[in-house]
DNA sequence: TTCTTTGTTCCGGA
DNA sequence: GTCCGGAACAAAGA
């Protein structure tokens, strides 16, 4: 599951290989993503230079003389970058295990870099949309973003400001996008264990320090993870068969009935749902 | 056949 | 008007 450091991941990679290319051609293979392409899209787009790429919560923009392409991986899509010549696929991104299998690409950017651009997606959740340069300040999907984790605004009175009113638990206040933009599940659990905090705790009687903590938490667990597949991601082909490195990181995701990662405690950890969502914490540590 | 997975949107009730 | 939780939605694999 992308969720922001890969997002930033992939966009430093495709920076370092795709940025300034020309798109030469456009081949969509499968029109039905979370939203149909439109049968203009390869038009409005061949002959079009990349001037650049930057990210928005977990949405990529790509940036073009008059138009940018809005794209968002959903739960499975991948970028991935062939090279025309040898036909080898590089991963644009480290935490896959498996290969992309070739019945899911969707989209092929032919570019006059030599290089083609690939999007795969096996549940097709993913999306692209594209709009003119000067509707930017009104794409639905970016308008109700709230601060970027990294963002110095996200501080205590920040928080305190947002969750003061709100009755809701400390989970969904995390996973509340209006609130912290691009924090996902897989992040916000395991927020909430380095900040030994339950996830169903009212966000509005949180102390001060405890806020602090997980304000700090944000920003430590994500630079982390960032700068972790940054580093793996160097030489592209140093990624191919090296999985694994992603999951390490995780205390608490996915390891229901595991004991705690913490030396010092002997809790277990629990899975309950909240909101729809699997929530992974700590019996003992998490209060 | 049913369940799981994600972010987003929509809807009803408080 | 606002907040909140729950459900629906997209597709595919186990």
């Amino acid at each position: 599951m992308p969720e922001l450091p890969e997002i930033e991941i992939v966009r430093r990679s495709l920076l370092k290989t795709i940025n300034k290319a020309k798109i030469t051609d456009i081949k969509i293979k499968n029109y039905s993503l979370r939203y149909k392409i439109p049968n203009n899209f390869s038009k409005q787009l061949v002959g079009k230079k990349i001037l650049t790429i930057s990210r928005r919560s977990k949405y990529l923009i790509f940036y073009f003389e008059k138009k940018l392409l809005l794209i968002h991986l959903g739960m499975s899509g991948r970028l991935l970058i062939m090279r025309i010549r040898d036909k080898k696929v590089f991963k644009t991104s480290f935490y896959y295990e498996l290969d992309a299998i070739e019945k899911h690409n969707h989209i092929y950017f032919k570019l006059n870099n030599g290089l083609v651009l690939i999007y795969n997606d096996v549940r097709r959740f993913g999306f692209f949309k594209l709009y003119n340069i000067h509707e930017l300040k009104n794409i639905p999907f970016l308008k109700k973003l709230g601060l970027e984790p990294f963002d110095n605004l996200l501080n205590l009175q920040y928080f305190k400001n947002f969750s003061k009113n709100r009755k809701k638990n400390i989970k969904s206040l995390l996973m509340d996008q209006t609130f912290i933009a691009g924090l996902g599940n897989i992040y916000v659990n395991e927020v909430l264990f380095m900040s030994k905090i339950h996830p169903l705790r009212k966000c509005n009687n949180l102390s001060s320090k405890k806020i602090l903590k997980i304000i700090l938490n944000i920003k430590k667990i994500l630079k982390l993870s960032i700068s972790k597949g940054g580093s793996s991601i160097k030489d592209f082909s140093n990624v191919l068969g090296k999985s694994g490195k992603f999951q390490q990181f995780f205390h608490v995701y996915d390891k229901e009935n595991k004991k705690c990662s913490r030396i010092s405690c002997r809790g277990k950890i629990k899975k309950i749902q909240i909101s729809n969502r699997s929530s992974f914490y700590c019996n003992k540590c998490q209060i």
